[in-house]
DNA sequence: CTGTAAAAGTGACAAAAGTCATTTATTTAT
DNA sequence: ATAAATAAATGACTTTTGTCACTTTTACAG
C-alpha cells in the first residue's frame, strides 16, 4: 500500500466531501469516476469562453479559476472565484443556455470534466445531490443578490475592504497567516469590486498608508482584520 | 357545471402550466392541493419580512410583489418582481436560512402558501420538479449577474431605461398597448435601478422629453420601445 | 543579463451622481 | 370637502468616481 492516497479517481478524491458530491451515492461517484476526463490548465488559460455552449461541468481537484462576464463596453465583471472542491460550467447547462461568463485559471489549475448527459442522469436519480445543487444554487443567488445591493448601495472603498475579506474567505492565507492566498491582478480586484482600476490602485494604497494592509507586488497582507471588516461596514 | 372553470384547486389552477409545477406529477399536484392555504394580501401589505423563517412557498395565482433587501443605510434595493405563476420564498428555504429579502404586495394579490414539509418532500421525490426548480434558480442566478455587471458598469441613464424595459417584460401593458401594467413609486423605480430618487426623477422627466416615453402620475407610458432600447444600450 | 512589453502608480481634470433644501402636486383620512 | 401627510419635482451645490496622459516599476523572453 502506498504511503500516499490515491487522489486520481473520485472515490479517493480529497475534494470528494468538500464538495457538492458529498452526499452523492456511491454508484454515481463510480460512474462519474469511468466517464470523467482529467486535466491541467496552466496559468492564464481559458476553461471556456462566454458565448460557447457548455457540454458538461467541471469539477476542480486543485487550484483557482476566475469567472467573469464581459460588459458591454469591453470591461470585465468577476462574477465568482473558483477553488478546489468547487464545481463550475453548471449555471448555464441547468438554464440550458450558452456560458454567460468566461473561466480563467488563476494559477496551475487541475480539473475534472463530467459529461452533460452523465451529470444530468445522475442528478435525476440521486436526490441528495439534486438537493445540494439546488443549496449551491440558493447560496449564489444570495451572494450575488447582496452583492447588487452593496454595488448600487456601497461606496468603493467600502467594497474594495469586503473585496480583500471576500478573498481571505475564499482562498485564505498562505502559511504565514496573513497574506493572501492569490495573486491578483489590480485590474482583477478592480473588477471584482466593479470599479475602474486606477480607483482601486488609489485605494489599496491608501490602506496601505491606514496600515490595514501591506502590499508587496502582488502579494496582499491583511495586517488589521478588524480595521477591514469596519471599513467593509457590513451589517448584513 | 359552472361557466367559469374552478380556479381554486391546483388542479384547475389557471397559472399550473405557467409556473414551476407545469411538470409535475397528478398526485403532487393533488397533495398540494390538500394542504395549500390560500390567501389574499391588500395593496401595501406584507408576506414576510427579511430576517425571518421560511415556513414554506408562497405561489402566486394572481397578482404582482416587489421583494427587496434593505442595504446597510436603510436604503431598499429591489431584487425581484413577482407576478401571476410565480413562487417566492423558495431562496431561503432551500439555502436553509432566514429570508434575506422581504416581499411586499404592489397590488391586491392573491397567494397560495405550501407548507415546508411538503414542498422539500415532493422536490425529492419528483425530479421533474426539481430540475423546474434548479432552471428556476439557475435563471434567477443568471439575471442576478447581469444585473450586477450593469450595476458596476453602466451609467444611470441606461440601467433606468433598462429597467422600464424589464417592467414591460414582466408585468405587460395594459389594454391599451402603451401602459406599463404595474403602479410603481419613483422610490420604486430608483431601488430597482439603483439609484437616489430624485436622479430617478430626473431622467424620467428627461426620457419623457425625449419622446421616449409619457408620464401621468404613476402611469407611465412606452411611446418609443426602440428608442428607448437603444438607450438602454444592450449588448449581452 | 538586458531590452521590451506589460502592469502599477500618480496627477490633473472632467463627468456623473448624490445630497439638501425647497416647492408643487397628489393622496389619504377625517 | 378640506386639511394634513406623503410623494414628486426642481435647483444649487458637493462629493465621488472615472478618464486621460504620463512616469515608474515589474515581469519576462531572447
Amino acid at each position: 500500500m502506498s504511503i500516499h492516497p490515491d487522489n486520481s479517481t473520485c472515490q479517493n478524491c480529497n475534494q470528494r466531501f468538500n464538495s457538492i458530491f458529498c452526499k452523492a451515492h456511491e454508484d454515481h461517484i463510480n460512474q462519474i469516476n469511468d466517464q470523467k476526463i482529467c486535466n491541467v490548465y496552466k496559468k492564464g488559460q481559458t476553461l471556456f469562453n462566454e458565448g460557447s455552449h457548455p457540454f458538461g461541468v467541471f469539477c476542480v481537484s486543485d487550484g483557482k479559476i476566475k469567472m467573469s462576464h464581459l460588459g458591454d463596453d469591453g470591461k470585465d465583471q468577476i462574477i465568482r472565484l473558483v477553488k478546489a472542491g468547487d464545481i463550475l460550467g453548471y449555471r448555464a447547462l441547468l438554464s440550458g443556455e450558452r456560458y454567460s461568463a468566461s473561466a480563467e485559471a488563476l494559477e496551475d489549475t487541475q480539473v475534472c470534466f463530467i459529461p452533460r448527459d452523465l451529470f444530468v442522469k445522475i442528478l435525476k436519480l440521486d436526490s441528495n445531490l439534486a438537493f445540494e445543487m439546488m443549496k449551491l444554487l440558493s447560496d449564489e443567488l444570495h451572494r450575488a443578490e447582496v452583492k447588487l445591493t452593496h454595488l448600487a448601495q456601497k461606496p468603493i472603498r467600502e467594497r474594495l475592504a469586503e473585496t480583500l475579506l471576500f478573498i481571505k474567505e475564499t482562498y485564505g492565507y498562505e502559511p504565514d497567516g496573513v497574506t493572501l492566498n492569490v495573486r491578483l491582478s489590480r485590474e482583477d480586484i478592480a473588477n471584482l469590486v466593479g470599479t475602474a482600476t486606477e480607483s482601486a490602485i488609489r485605494l489599496l494604497s491608501e490602506f496601505k498608508k491606514d496600515g490595514m494592509i501591506d502590499l508587496e507586488g502582488k502579494k496582499i497582507k491583511i495586517i488589521q482584520p478588524k480595521e477591514l471588516l469596519r471599513t467593509a461596514n457590513i451589517q448584513d
